[in-house]
DNA sequence: CAGTGAGCGAGCTTCCGCTTGACTT
């Protein structure tokens, strides 16, 4: 029996700390909160002082009845839980639901997992810190309130299942308001000039790259002033040349980890978490879970230790950062790894990635500032105004830049011109070897992508780190908002250029306008947002979490009453909300777009039942026609044009085969129709002006790529094997085996086996020996239950 | 997976934060 019982948040943590403490101390985890708000009901008596009703979480039973036996046993129980809000409350929460007495509980906090301060902190042992448990409970209880207030509002007024809060509603809002800003921007053309010079008096191969800020409404002003160039007299009127220090980035917080992880490795917020979680669980990363850029004092003393013996002393500036994102509670270090002597590590490709990032970080946060010298020259001739500037960095002392480089969302800022500057002095002629003047066009604003959503939304204080990735799932999930990659657009651009007195003109196209995985809103996300807006200002302003945090705080500090806190804002807040279900119409989209020249009746685009559409004719006209909006097209923004095409479909292309071919665009993108089987319309190639001929083609290429798909079959035992796109597996329908049943899926065949000389007792050996692969072995199994559970074999997404 | 778009209206949906494990005949 163990005299000590030390509760903990994280199972890896208590791993840990175990280790250190040695005997006589039990380490065991709670896993987070152990107890809620009902997930039902609402859970506070809003007569009674918004008394809260907490019940023990239903996957939380089995820790806290093992927590309750052991915590009898002990003589002693420390609560060790963050010491943040959230922390202190689940300490509270620990203390009441096991039934501790306060003779025999500490509470105790962990500043950083090393022998020397787990001793510290239980040398220092303090009480459960009422006022803080009393501002977590506040912020549960708004967040309860306005998120089951506000939903049903939804459900009445716009759509079933549904759903609104604190910090979803926000960021949502941010997504749409950044589509009306890129909807309302209008792209004006402009020129703008470039040149490339010769200084005279050096060799004929150097060159220098110069842009110019002097831009240019039209062609005519643009050829005007390459006129004027023919015979300028180019010098060089300014050299700036000036010493600056770059300092290195802060290690990373969760949300900056999320950041650089999507900029430099191209991964999604969540799979980022992924990775972190299992570097975290394998102990060779601190926790990922966290709004601080603190570095323990042994990780920067180890940090520099590394630093010296590897670059230096020079290299190394032992520093801490300060953390400046709005409403952090700072309760874990920064996110580093736990042993720097590890450069690299074991594990899958991703993790070793992640790591290698996370490492690189940390340890240039500890380095020297980097010195770079930044020239820029400044060239003018007295014959026109304008000048150019041409710009070099060099750099004097690397410092962090040896090992880390921090990215920017901005591809073009990038590119800044590190070209080798000749040296010159003021007055020096130079030729213009060529001056071109380019069309350019101004840019939208950027839309979204789900870790600049993340940088965003921390800057605002609106949601926490353990929240960022599943409010993106969340708002995914009730279909306001789509993750989507676009191709570019081409478009037209004029160049200009003066080369050796004479003025060409040119025309050619550029690429615009690409998407890679960025957030596009959707009609739903858009209609909700406008209600919500509209009826509920208050909560959706982007001030909102910033000033009920400072109400948090007060009563965190003893100055103010939890529940007088919540009683002042629901009063005003649930009389919005009355008022919003008595007073206010159901939320609709209809715009009319016009009437269709053809029928002359009204062409309409609006919410359905099953997402947006165009109608023509009344909604009386009991001859209506409808079609549903391709993916990318919005109600408020498509145009006449676009609905009048969507009525051409499904377009009927004639017979191949004697069997009907048609063309329509479904749920996944345009598609052919031929007889009962589909072929979706090969890519670059438009389901209006498809011919019967590329159809049959496309129908052809499918038939014979399904067939080589198709590379053997037992269907005695309902096994398949097909070649998918990572190689051959078995496709096995569930069909019993010898008598025995084994899940259906798809199973992995080995790397390297020649699929095609695979026998059957080949195939039954994989199934019996394993389990199905991927998601679709869990998705079928977890489908298949709830199928059963709820009686109907149909669920939609 | 490749359509659908009425109306009535059972009974249900929903929040934010803290933490992992996870299914079947």
């Amino acid at each position: 029996m163990s005299e000590n019982l030390v509760i903990v948040e994280s199972p890896a943590k208590a791993k840990t700390i175990e280790k250190f403490l040695g005997k006589g101390y039990t380490v065991k985890s709670s896993f987070g909160h152990i107890r809620d708000l009902s997930k039902k009901k609402l859970g506070i008596d809003i007569e009674n002082g918004f008394e809260p009703d907490y019940e023990i979480s239903a996957d939380k039973k089995k820790v806290v009845s093992e927590l309750k036996a052991l915590a009898r046993k002990a003589s002693t129980v420390w609560l060790a839980s963050d010491e943040d809000r959230e922390g202190e409350a689940i300490s509270w929460h620990l203390f009441q639901t096991l039934g501790l007495s306060a003779g025999n509980t500490k509470r105790i906090a962990f500043h950083e997992i090393t022998k020397h301060a787990i001793l510290e902190a239980i040398d220092n042992p303090r009480e459960i810190d009422m006022n803080l448990v009393n501002a977590q409970q506040a912020r549960r209880v708004l967040d309860r309130l306005v998120g089951f207030e506000l939903s049903p509002v939804l459900w009445k007024k716009v759509a079933p299942k549904l759903s609104a809060g604190r910090v979803q509603s926000v960021a949502l809002k941010l997504i749409v308001e950044r589509e009306r800003e890129i909807l309302d921007f209008k792209t004006e053309p402009y020129f703008k000039a470039s040149g490339v010079f010769h200084p005279v008096k050096e060799k004929a191969s150097v060159k220098l790259n110069a842009s110019s800020e002097g831009r240019f409404p039209d062609e005519v002003s643009a050829v005007s002033f390459l006129e004027k160039c023919k015979d300028a007299h180019f010098s060089l009127e300014g050299c700036d040349t000036r010493e600056m220090e770059k300092s290195p980035a802060p290690p990373f917080t969760t949300s900056l980890l999320q950041q650089e992880a999507s900029r430099k490795l191209g991964f999604s917020v969540s799979q980022t978490m992924m990775i972190a979680q299992r570097l975290y669980e394998s102990g060779l990363i601190t926790y990922m879970r966290t709004d601080s850029t603190n570095l323990s004092s042994l990780a920067i003393n180890t940090i520099k230790e590394l630093i010296v013996s590897s670059w230096g002393a020079e290299y190394s500036r032992p520093r801490q950062f300060k953390t400046k994102s709005l409403g952090a509670q700072e309760a874990h270090e920064a996110i580093r790894p736990t042993y720097v002597a590890n450069t690299t590590i074991e594990g899958t490709a991703q993790e070793k990635k992640l790591y290698e990032l996370i490492w690189k970080r940390a340890v240039a946060s500890q380095m020297s500032n980097a010195r770079v010298e930044k020239t820029t020259l400044t060239i003018g001739a007295p014959e026109i105004e304008e000048k150019f500037t041409s710009s070099g960095e060099q750099i004097l002392f690397p410092g962090f830049l040896k090992v880390y480089l921090e990215s920017t969302d901005d591809d073009n800022a990038a590119q800044d011109e590190n070209q080798i500057l000749p040296a010159m002095n003021i007055g020096d002629s130079l030729n213009a070897v060529k001056i071109a003047v380019a069309q350019k066009y101004t840019q939208k604003p950027q839309r979204y992508s789900e870790a600049s959503l993340v940088k965003k939304m921390e800057e605002l204080g609106i949601g926490r780190p353990s929240t960022y990735a599943p409010t993106i799932t969340t708002i995914t999930q009730r279909g306001y908002i789509k993750r989507e990659s676009r191709p570019a657009l081409q478009r037209d651009i004029v160049v200009f250029s003066l080369k050796a007195g004479n003025i060409s003109r040119e025309e050619s196209k550029e690429n615009y306008g690409a998407e890679k995985n960025k957030l596009f809103p959707q009609d739903i996300g858009m209609l909700v947002t406008d209600y919500l807006e509209n009826n509920f200002k208050d909560i959706l302003d982007y001030g909102f979490t910033a000033s009920v945090e400072e109400d948090f705080d007060k009563v965190a500090c003893g100055k103010l009453v939890w529940n007088k806190m919540i009683a002042a804002f629901y009063k005003g807040f649930h009389k919005e909300v009355e008022n919003s279900i008595t007073e206010t119409e159901r939320a609709h989209s209809e715009r009319v777009l016009g009437t269709d020249p053809a029928s002359g009746k009204p062409i309409i685009a609006r919410l359905g039942k099953f997402g947006p559409l165009v109608q023509k004719g009344a909604n009386d006209d009991s001859e209506k026609q409808f079609a549903s909006l391709a993916s990318g097209q919005l109600i408020g923004s498509i145009t006449l044009e676009e609905a009048l095409k969507l009525f051409e479909l499904p377009r009927n292309l004639g017979e191949y085969n004697e069997v009907k071919v048609s063309v329509s665009n479904g749920r996944f993108g345009p598609y052919i129709k031929y007889g009962s089987s589909f072929v979706s319309v090969p890519k670059g190639m438009s389901p209006y002006t498809i011919t019967l001929q590329q159809a049959v083609e496309a129908i052809e290429n499918h038939k014979t790529r399904e067939e080589r798909k198709h590379i053997k079959e037992f269907p005695e035992i309902g096994v398949e094997i097909l070649d998918g796109r990572f190689g051959p597996y078995i496709k096995y329908s569930g069909a019993a085996i010898d008598g025995k049943d084994y899940a259906a899926g798809n199973y992995k065949i080995e790397k390297g086996t020649d699929a095609s000389a695979m026998s059957l007792e080949d195939c039954k050996r994989i199934i019996s020996s394993s389990t199905p692969s991927g998601k679709s072995g869990f998705r079928a199994a977890k489908a298949a239950k709830a199928a059963k559970s709820s009686g109907t074999g149909k669920t939609r997404k």
